[in-house]
DNA sequence: ACAGTTTCCCGTAAATGC
DNA sequence: TGCATTTACGGGAAACTG
């Protein structure tokens, strides 16, 4: 019994696959209320064996939250993979009181294997999954996700239920790696060593070097300094942005996104009027873009300006393409002129974004049933971002 | 016995108050899984009663919902109200089965009375709420509501469970007054004999006098010919339109809304270029509003235009008022124009909407941290809406 | 196949707990 | 009192079901 009890240890495995449509690539994060489901594999084959396999799911005592529907099974063959034994799991989690958790803590979802039929032996061994990450509310994920994220940074302990007590520092290449698979995971480019050392500088202040530095987790998710949010918030709200409304101009690598307000000025001076480039707020919590252009002024003087930033809620109505080819400064006698021409380098706006706006509603000719020609047709309107 | 139970007959009183925080004006639609409470009260008072009244709610037992939580409580006194009898309950309706409902039939909340302590007469009486309707998905709430109206509109009968089995017709004076109270009710003002004929015209082609005319269900709640909505649908969508994104304008009475194209060209043609009214769209299910005006085209001749409707996707991102005070036409020259001048009949639009405008951002002067006067701050920017 | 109906669950707002 | 957390439920979309 104990060499099979140890041959089966080895061979244990949990797989978790929580149904959350639209955050495919945020497992490990439960909310109350919403389903989920659990498949457990064995990692060895018994062809000879007569016993029924029984699995049990549970989560951890420590916190105080149930699991609803049926938490035994029994293990069966799976044909899509080689006939290794496997049982699926599909339940919401209730909490048990109203007083409770968040993320400054991770639970395990502990699995336990029987072995029914056979009476000698009951409970043959237990696994546990990967911490998993307990919410109520969506609002919640951002912080959810980062705490999985540092705990799967910094430990390979399996089950190191006091993580969050004192949570270990970690390093910029640590940090700087997670961060760029944040984007490159959920979207088809990661972060440039530019891209990150703004970031850099975000969290460290100035320094040449930013190798071996060390983040807390205060720093990477506690409020930053006479702001009402975390880095790591902002951080995901731009990710949100990118993923649900720029998502291809962030592909085609047009957004610089992360650039200090000094280099931007540095590397726009140089370049003849006309010439921008797309970077994210840096004051917004929830998220914001903005375009930076190079102006002369009446003077023929090199002016940087930039409009205040778009935000979800204005991404909505009109896409950022959109925005980018029909912004226009309004004079003092009505006209309307576009600042904006190339984007850096020395891209023409139109190559860039034309293929991203929709075509122009051609106007219809006015098609009969007015042999008077009296009803105009409803003529066409378009919404466009101007600056008086 | 006999004595008691007439007198508690007439006495007994159900009230019922669902929770619909969004829709208070449209009591008697039940939603599934969303909380809803139910008040009775006794309407004489027994001073010297000693034996407690229990009710009981339940559902119509011909229609497959039950109700989760308590359905039983002891009646007590009511402080509020002149120490008379009531009870409370808040529940959840569920269905029992995943076959059933929708509008298409009424349900009744079924009330009933108990004494208890009192061995010899344990079922006094019953009673039963008004019909209700049941909907698992608030966009069934426009269908749902259509059979409240029709329902009491047409009959006083208390529990007439086949009444949409075969729907009795209602004359347009009937229709045309609950048409007006779906607006009285919830904003300041109900509609207009102009409106109504309008809506008469809609629902029953031209005719000099609507009075005593007869409209089917059918004609109120089944698709209108060659269109994939219903007239009430359609009138229900500019309802909500009304109430959240242009309630000011319309207590104001700012909105003709429902004018045939024929007449609007009438009353506008005499009228000085510039002049325009705001009209409902009469193709958009989902409620449009557009503006009309009148122009005199390069040959002087007058013309009417209209933009096309605006939706409440699009009021979200800008108020109507600011749209009308911002719409302007762009020439070749890039130079924009308004073509709106006077509201119907002759109230400046500044006079009539101003108010309802946020005021312009004023642009903040650069405050200091910039010795060089370099970095400029944000360009304020705002949407306008232009016909090219 | 398809339309009427229900389920699922995000995201805002309000309520509740601490 | 203010912040953290949960509940409530509208609304869009997918899933279901006859």
């Amino acid at each position: 019994v104990d060499l099979f009890r140890n041959l089966m240890k080895s061979a244990f495995v949990v797989e978790r696959q929580p149904c959350m449509p639209m955050h495919p690539d945020r497992p490990l994060v439960i909310k109350t209320g919403v389903q989920f489901t659990n498949k457990v594999r064995l990692l060895v084959k018994f062809p000879e064996l007569n016993y029924q396999l029984k699995i049990k799911v549970c989560i951890d005592k420590s916190r105080k939250f149930n699991i609803l529907g049926t938490n035994t099974k029994v293990m069966n063959m799976e044909e899509s993979n080689n006939g290794s034994l496997s049982a699926e799991f599909k339940h919401l989690v209730r909490p048990m009181h109203l007083l409770l958790a968040g993320w400054n803590g991770s639970l395990f979802l502990i699995v336990k294997l029987f072995m029914s039929n056979c009476i000698d032996i009951d409970l043959i061994l237990q696994t546990h999954s990967l911490p998993v990450v307990v919410i109520s509310n969506i609002c919640q994920m951002p912080n959810a996700w980062a705490s999985i994220l540092w705990y799967n940074m910094l430990t390979n302990h399996p089950k190191n239920v006091n993580f969050f007590t004192k949570p270990p520092v970690g390093t910029w290449d640590q940090v700087a790696e997670v961060l760029s698979w944040q984007f490159s995971s959920t979207t088809k480019r990661g972060l440039t060593i530019e891209q990150l050392t703004t970031l850099a500088e975000k969290l460290l202040g100035p320094c040449v070097n930013y190798s071996g530095c060390q983040i807390t987790w205060a720093k990477f998710c506690k409020n930053m300094a006479g702001k009402g949010f975390s880095f790591w918030v902002w951080l995901d709200n731009i990710i949100d942005l990118v993923k649900k409304y720029i998502l291809a101009l962030w592909n085609e690598g047009y957004i610089m996104g992360f650039i200090s307000k000094e280099r931007e000025r540095a590397i726009l001076s140089p370049k003849p009027p006309g010439t921008f480039l797309l970077r994210f707020s840096e004051s917004s919590k929830e998220g914001g873009i903005t375009f930076t252009w190079v102006e002369k002024d009446i003077n023929g003087k090199t002016q940087i300006q930039s409009v205040e930033p778009y935000t979800k809620q204005q991404l909505n109505s009109m896409s950022f393409a959109e925005i980018i080819m029909g912004y226009k400064i309004m004079d003092a006698t009505n006209i309307l002129v576009s600042p904006l021409v190339y984007l850096f380098p020395e891209i023409p706006k139109e190559d860039a974004f034309g293929k991203y706006c929709r075509p122009e509603a051609v106007p219809e000719p006015d098609v009969g049933g007015d042999p008077m020609n009296t009803i105009q047709p409803y003529l066409k309107t378009k919404f466009i971002c101007v600056t008086p």
